[in-house]
DNA sequence: CGTCTTTGACCAGCGC
DNA sequence: GCGCTGGTCAAAGACG
């Protein structure tokens, strides 16, 4: 699919260090705390705060994300790249950020408990204690029916305060902090307990996250109204993947209200509040905290 | 009562 | 083949 428009702007507006595009809350020690998201930051520090404090995204993230026909088919691949590019500018794959065929792992600095919110919600169904490590390793799989991804925690045994996490089956978990998600006034039921039993796209681990074909319409056959964005219940796809909700992730500058999504005490920055109202809204984030067992 | 976590059991892969 | 290890399952208990 070509890129449209928006995409370019899109781009553009990532990598422009004045523009408010990406304004997200960032606390300086983060990890930790808080819902007070008084400071803003625009993208391009948004992205260095994204990548001190999470260490997410690696280079096969990007890769893969832009190899993947649903995000290529909904993003151009530059959009991909630049998003590679701007992160490698803040070194990036040096903080801890690497790799292992479809596994991505980061490292989370993070003294005290463990508190991270991707935006999604992680069941745990299992634990087990490591070999030459006093910490166990806690197993997560995503509460979406939708999604296949998993993720593993665990302390690193060198650094007691950093905490590993392992993804595996792409769901770029990364961006959805950034969306304004959990908003209480939200009207779409959503399935307290999705039955993992329900039909489950049968997903590869580079592919999980394209396991609902988007039409190729859905962003950018259409002028996607962006500025206007603020006034219009934004209806993201039934998954609330991530290829649903980009436009309205970069698209976020009245980061405003203050008003917290108080579960979402992350170790990524906390998802801005923001003037859209999604219909979606994801289930009840109540284990936000990773529990890792320690 | 429904949902989620805990945790021991089970299974598969791998190295010796 | 055997043992070790990592990953998953599923029953039981906890919790709201």
């Amino acid at each position: 699919m070509e890129a449209t428009w928006f995409e370019d702007e899109l781009v553009r507006e990532l990598l422009d260090d004045e523009s408010p595009l990406f304004i997200v809350p960032y606390e300086e020690s983060n990890l930790n705390t808080s819902s007070n998201s008084s400071n803003y930051t625009s993208n391009s520090s948004f992205l260095d705060q994204l990548i001190s404090s999470c260490d997410v995204l690696s280079e096969q993230t990007v890769e893969s994300a832009s190899n993947s026909s649903s995000l290529t088919s909904n993003y151009p691949s530059s959009f991909m790249q630049e998003l590679l590019s701007a992160t490698s500018r803040s070194s990036l794959l040096e903080r801890g950020m690497c790799k292992a065929e479809s596994k991505y792992t980061l490292r989370i600095k993070s003294s005290g408990n463990v508190i991270s919110d991707d935006g999604y919600k992680w069941r745990k169904y299992g634990q087990k204690s490591i070999k030459n490590s006093s910490n166990p390793r806690s197993y997560y799989r995503c509460t979406n029916p939708h999604c296949s991804a998993k993720k593993q925690v665990e302390r690193s045994t060198d650094d007691p305060d950093t905490v590993i996490i392992t993804y595996e089956g792409l769901h770029l978990h990364f961006t959805y902090p950034f969306l304004k998600m959990g908003q209480p006034d939200n009207t779409t039921p959503v399935a307290k307990k999705p039955k993992v039993s329900s039909p489950i796209v049968e997903a590869h681990p580079d592919d999980t996250h394209i396991a609902k074909p988007k039409e190729p319409g859905h962003i950018s056959s259409g002028p996607l109204p962006m500025t206007g964005l603020a006034q219009e219940e934004v209806v993201l796809g039934p998954q609330g993947l991530l290829e649903d909700m980009v436009p309205f992730v970069i698209r976020n500058p009245q980061t405003n209200t203050g008003s917290s999504h108080s579960s979402s005490v992350s170790s990524c920055p906390s998802p801005p509040t923001s003037p859209l109202s999604f219909s979606w809204s994801p289930p009840h984030y109540s284990n936000l905290y990773f529990d890792i067992g320690i």
